[in-house]
DNA sequence: CACAGGATCGTT
DNA sequence: ACGATCCTGTGT
């Protein structure tokens, strides 16, 4: 199975959001099935990082689509985002939380010997077990880093991005969350809906 | 140089 | 509900 190329990325964040959830993304001996992400779009998203301009951190979210802009969030944790859009248009898709496909005896032992959901629903958690720093910010995604494509076409539910009370209530309601309906391994679970564009 | 504020997590 | 923990961005 080869990597997914640029091109999947080439859209908007919201249609890369969607197509991501089924996906594995993996790094060394770790891979993961993703099955929670958030979409920040641009421009006029006041949630997106790019909203104070670019800067050293963010400047990733402005380069090629198909890369990775990693960040140090409350001086703790990695959160791992896909760069989306074309070049010089910085949206991003932040993954939220996976299952373990490959390599979950080193995930266990990065994550404290954790079993069962826990291990991985949350953002922060998925730089922990994918063993990621801010290093990896800009790299693209066919290496170290590297995105396969899913099989089949999943169930999906939506909801408001998790953390982000600062942006403008708009933004702070859009059902921008997409996560794989009726999988135990996503956080929040209670504050997602069947989603709309179905049925 | 100083300060405030996080796209979180785990415990209380 | 709260503290950890530190980098980033801004202002002086």
């Amino acid at each position: 199975m080869s990597p997914l190329p640029p091109a999947f990325y080439d859209r908007d964040a919201l249609e890369v959001a969607r197509d991501l959830v089924g996906a594995e993304v993996a790094h060394g001996d770790v891979r993961l099935r993703i099955t929670e992400v958030e979409a920040y779009r641009y421009p006029g998203d006041t949630a997106n990082h790019a909203r104070m301009g670019r800067t050293k951190r963010n400047a990733p979210m402005w380069g090629a689509p198909g890369h990775a802009y990693v960040y140090l969030c409350y001086g703790l944790h990695h959160l791992l985002n896909f760069v989306t859009g074309p070049e010089g248009h910085p949206a991003v898709v932040l993954l939220r939380a996976a299952e373990p496909v490959a390599g979950l005896e080193l995930v266990r032992a990065r994550r404290g010997n954790l079993s069962g959901p826990t291990l991985l629903t949350g953002p922060g958690k998925i730089g922990q077990a994918l063993g990621l720093d801010t290093t990896h910010s800009g790299t693209p995604l066919d290496g170290p880093i590297v995105v396969y494509p899913r099989i089949e076409t999943p169930r999906l539910v939506v909801g408001p991005r998790v953390g982000i009370d600062y942006a403008e209530p708009g933004d702070r309601d859009a059902p921008w969350r997409i996560a794989l309906a009726e999988s135990r391994w996503v956080s929040h679970p209670n504050r997602l809906r069947a989603d709309p564009s179905i049925g």
